[in-house]
DNA sequence: GCATAACATTCGATAATTAGAATATACATC
DNA sequence: GATGTATATTCTAATTATCGAATGTTATGC
């Protein structure tokens, strides 16, 4: 019955399934600290977007936030997750042939939906 | 535009983002090949539901399958899929408590549906 | 106090995931 | 070819995630 284990790893793992957080966590391993402001200048988004994707890091705790005054500091709680992804990008880089036809198959959905 | 990237690594993060997902890779992880009887029987899910999960890891390509008479034996078609296991064991032992806390959480939620 | 800036939350509408039931396919045995 | 076993797919209903728009909150400057 340890399936709540399971449960715990894949709430993480869902907190990382949207590109939009994938771009956050990478700007946070990059840039240490970084406020709202340049997150959602950085990645494009809207800024009450941003928020709720912070949002959802936030509820699985994967990072930390420190106020100064006006602004909201985000950065990561642990730099494991840092290595997560680099780990996700050596698998991207191994596998690089078959990434391409996934991306291509994405691509032509988007475009001719069905 | 190099969203595409993040869109890639998101897709694979949602494909581990469910419990008898991640059940299923660390059963694959230990055992190597597994005929998909013993990922139901073991897991105690359905053969069906089994089956559609299986389906989502095959769709990002992260097991490969082998036929053999009656049966197909899934394995991981990257041992580097453990390894990112491996980290998160190792993140969720790192903060222990605060994941206690987060599955606390989940459990009154589930019990008192507010 | 009033205005503004930086974030966060709530509210709808739409889309995606999920489980189970039913159905389909593929292979082996007789 | 009929039967049985292993696996996959399709359908439907329920839940959950996502976005943009609108609204709240908190802190700063005047």
């Amino acid at each position: 019955m340890n399936d709540n284990l399971h449960r715990f790893k894949a709430g993480i793992f869902q907190a990382l399934a949207h590109p939009t957080r994938i771009a956050v966590i990478e700007l946070l391993r990059d840039e240490r600290e970084v406020p709202v402001s340049r997150i959602h200048e950085r990645l494009g988004v809207e800024q009450a977007n941003a928020s709720q994707h912070l949002a959802v890091l936030r509820a699985k705790e994967l990072v930390t936030t420190r106020k100064e005054g006006n602004q909201v500091f985000y950065s990561l709680r642990d730099p494991l997750l840092g290595k997560v992804l680099d780990l996700m990008k050596q698998y991207f880089e191994a596998h690089l042939n078959e990434a391409m036809a996934l991306l291509m198959d994405m691509k032509s959905e988007e475009q001719q939906p069905k």
